[in-house]
DNA sequence: ACAAAAGTGTTGGTCGTACACCCATGC
DNA sequence: GCATGGGTGTACGACCAACACTTTTGT
């Protein structure tokens, strides 16, 4: 039972990790996770271990993602790996033990195991669903600029993107919608930006039928 | 370890259930499955089982779906399930057992333990891939006119759909191409029609980014 | 007044659907 | 020739990217 813990820090996509100090893999870094105890259920487990071993409680989306079985993935014993993808806001601070570390998902270090299997799994899940649902909600804090969601979103997927467009799909879709409030204008002046809100902080598929639509 | 084994069978879209004729959930319908040895990888065990138990060999395609963890899963034991999604063309036809029977996914008896949850995740799966991924080659025949084409989809996704946009579309994208063969026409006449072929027999995702697409 | 940042209008292109029309065959 | 089924051409709308232009602020 692993999870891949992801949120933009410092404008940039990383991983929760942390430092094995023991034997296998003594050195490298692992995704937190654990066993499962037989009277819980896996998500449960999961957010369990990342309240108490990570402090890490404000996890806005957890979904699964895969079951490894390789048979030597861990040398030690046959191990069976429930993998779970979660998702904290950018702007909740988490206290980490010091063993543990926010990595950048493009700049990672040796992992331990076969973990960096499912990083690549995760990154490559949260794009994909960034673009035809409303996961973003999973990132952002409650209120935000579109400047703020503009550069999230850019540290995300990994490339820059215009605030214009990035606006106009996601308000067609009503996955964000603007408040009444403005944020004031920084030192060097500016006009106030709108203030928006994610419409659900529930996953939703907003783009269900790419082509081959039902008829109407 | 279950298996939801999905083909196209008499214009319906189906899935492979055997008749449990022992408690618990005696008489329901029950998805292929059983345990993994600790020596087998998950898609090892599950390619093994479903030649052995139901002589199911030409699976053209065969993904991992989820892993259900509910305690009470299974009134014996905790059992972990995870559940694979396996696709058979429509023109083979593997001898199965007696109490193994194709049931169309749209009228299914009573299921044994939480199987239906699986279905109806395998069935989500299946028709979301056929709108962004070449998936059809793994219930399609290696040939095949549009019109058997578009017969196979509309049974896959649960509505018509006109062989128009089909081909439009497929072929734009470059999932199916025509060959030089054309099929002869029956009885009543009619033009003959091209024969046509999946390009590749893998699963690729061929519609990857619906929007926020990275600048070119 | 000017720079900075946010927001709007407009255009052009791609893609998917609908539907009318043309083509090839059996009887 | 005519019915039958396959294939093509065209028009329309939805959607998205790019970019110029306007609005609102601070200094």
């Amino acid at each position: 039972m692993l999870s891949v813990v992801m949120s933009v820090r410092d404008g940039r996509l990383c991983v929760l990790l942390w430092k094995r100090a023991q034997n296998p893999h003594r050195g490298r870094w692992a995704l937190p996770g654990g066993g499962v105890e037989p009277t819980q259920r896996l998500r449960e487990a999961i957010t369990r271990h990342l309240a108490t071993k990570v402090d890490v409680r404000d996890v806005a989306h957890l979904e699964q993602l895969a079951t490894h079985s390789a048979i030597d993935r861990d040398p030690r014993a046959r191990v069976l790996a429930t993998a779970y993808l979660g998702l904290v806001p950018s702007d909740v601070q988490p206290v980490l033990p010091s063993d543990t570390v926010w990595h950048p998902v493009d700049d990672l270090p040796q992992t331990a195991f076969d973990h960096h299997f499912f990083i690549e799994a995760a990154v490559s899940r949260l794009r994909a669903k960034l673009s035809y649902t409303n996961i973003g909600f999973a990132l952002a804090p409650h209120e935000f600029t579109i400047a703020e969601l503009r550069d999230l979103f850019g540290a995300a997927l990994g490339y820059e993107l215009g605030a214009t467009n990035l606006t106009r799909v996601l308000t067609r879709r009503h996955v964000i919608a603007p408040t009444p409030r403005r944020s004031s204008p920084g030192q060097s002046g500016g006009r106030p930006a709108t203030v928006y809100k994610f419409a659900a902080r529930e996953l939703t598929v907003t783009d269900p039928f790419a082509v081959l639509r039902p008829p109407r």
